[in-house]
DNA sequence: CTACGTGTTCGCCTCACGTCGAACATCTTT
DNA sequence: AAAGATGTTCGACGTGAGGCGAACACGTAG
């Protein structure tokens, strides 16, 4: 399913991949969203996803201080917490910001955290 | 200093006794106001506090599932992350929730917290 | 003074968290 | 097909957080 009809290659969704869990914001409890916010690493990853174009960023391209291993955690942490979804695009995995899904459910959370020095 | 000058034994603000290291608000990094509300036990602790007339209680007052040893450390945890300030009265603390103060470095995160579930 | 109540501090234990390197899986490029 | 790029998973490791009981300190009640 979610075939391509046409042949238009627009986005190389992949194929044979582990496609990433993700949590809907309605079904993290508040200590996990606040837990997976109080953490710089995770902190700087979510502000430089909220201050990109579209909220989006691949795993690689961000600025923060440690190993793709830790990274790769990171990540998983921020989705546990209904705070990113993932989708694979080719060899890239792309990262965005669920903002509107995050903001009904923990209301001003996100802003204050974006706000925030 | 702070003597009472006439013969009114109101509050007896306690002597020899170790006055709790408060922090304020302005100085918590976000992460640590984060991580501090982050635990269950630490949430039922400011949400029981904040339902509180004028957001006072002794520690023992509690409703939480551990002992004292780890309920001090709780609120030590609370302390250093400016949520609560803790004043001697005889032989008891009073622990008094700074919504004010807090609210004001950290808008709506409180008011977050105590309306969520 | 002695006994009790209220909290804090001190070890100690256990478990979760953050990090890494190495290995693996996929997709892309050549 | 071979090599490179991008992420994930797997152990291992060190650190810190949270829990407890016991001991201590201080205030209160008898």
């Amino acid at each position: 399913m979610t075939r391509e009809t046409a042949a238009a290659p627009t986005s190389p969704t992949s194929t044979h991949r582990a496609a990433p869990e993700h949590v809907h914001p309605r079904d993290v409890p508040l200590e996990t969203a606040l837990a997976a916010l109080s953490d710089s690493v995770r902190l700087t990853l979510v502000r430089e996803l909220a201050a990109s174009e579209d909220w989006e960023r691949t795993c690689g391209s961000f600025d923060v201080p440690v190993r793709k291993a830790a990274l790769s955690h990171h990540f998983a942490v921020l989705r546990s917490a209904g705070l990113i979804e993932q989708r694979d695009q080719g060899a890239k995995r792309i990262n965005r910001l669920r903002k509107q899904e995050f903001d009904e459910h923990f209301p001003g959370l996100l802003d204050l955290v974006l706000r925030q020095r």
